[in-house]
DNA sequence: CTAATCAGGACCAAATTAGTCTTGATTATG
DNA sequence: CATAATCAAGACTAATTTGGTCCTGATTAG
């Protein structure tokens, strides 16, 4: 437990491939097809990587997006809070989404920062760079049938067939 | 996000009133009072606790629950892992209750395991008593009105009235 | 013996999350 | 200029998870 959203690993993901391919315009097909995930949770985890400004995009035909930044630039923190919103174990620390109603906030409210902000702070030392094994990634060429080292694919029947 | 369990908070409000009772074998009763949770939510905390070997039970009229061993010995990590089982980031750590199905999970399993063991660390440096601030737990009296310190309190107004 | 209490689940309801689909705007290309 | 490709935005549905309640049985003090 205490869990990524399943859409945090995507994220991390789209943006491996990115970084990978760097300075190139990847389509959301072409990223579909390197990562192994469906085209429309492509779509929409770059959505918010967009919003986040993880990522620059360019519409219309042969567009597609571009990894913002150096890899080593980005840390997870970053990552998560766009894609999740803030970090917080729980309503009581600051920032919290859904606040604890409780006064203005419980008694351990102060406690609970320490926690949360020692947990930020491991996330931030970590960066994309650091994610990615640029020795093992997407090896496989756009639409090839090897997509086998692709990770959390739901959808893999239909990505392998 | 990010989140724990609203059941470990419970548990560690729970835990945090055994710790104020040293020695008292405190009934679920008695524990719903001091902490405002509804007492069927006591006592499915305490089960896991139980099960955990976090506190020690006893049965049978004017049983209860006492803590098991000191505060300062029970880490964060200790408590989440008996409610809501291994930390785990995601499905791609060791120890995860779902693995990630690709392969012997995905190639980033290593550097997922480096993330999760940080803030698995990070968690085990903070105990229990780190968490309590005696100087303001728990002040009213067993039954008494003024229960509006306790924190996360869905039922704040049945324990309230 | 009786009443109080924990043990262990089953069960239901609500909230969250994941994933799909549709419609519309933008832009390269011929 | 027409067309096709592509992103933008969000509505919608289905599945999963979580939270909370309740019931039945075992244990034990008085």
């Amino acid at each position: 437990m205490l869990r990524l959203n399943r859409m945090t690993d995507y994220a991390i993901v789209v943006l491996g491939a990115l970084a990978h391919r760097r300075g190139e315009v990847l389509a959301t097909a072409q990223l579909a097809a390197l990562t192994g995930l469906a085209q429309p949770t492509v779509a929409k985890v770059a959505k918010h990587l967009q919003a986040g400004n993880l990522l620059t995009t360019r519409r219309g035909a042969s567009g597609g997006y571009v990894l913002q930044g150096r890899p080593e630039d980005i840390s997870l923190v970053n990552i998560i809070e766009v894609v999740e919103g803030p970090i917080a174990v729980n309503g009581c620390v600051d920032g919290a989404q859904d606040p604890c109603s409780v006064a203005n906030c419980c008694f351990m409210s102060n406690q609970w920062n320490k926690v949360n902000s020692a947990i930020r702070s491991t996330l931030e030392g970590i960066t994309l760079a650091d994610l990615i094994d640029p020795s093992q990634l997407f090896t496989a060429p756009i639409g090839g049938a090897d997509t086998s080292q692709a990770p959390h694919r739901p959808d893999a029947a239909s990505a392998g067939a």
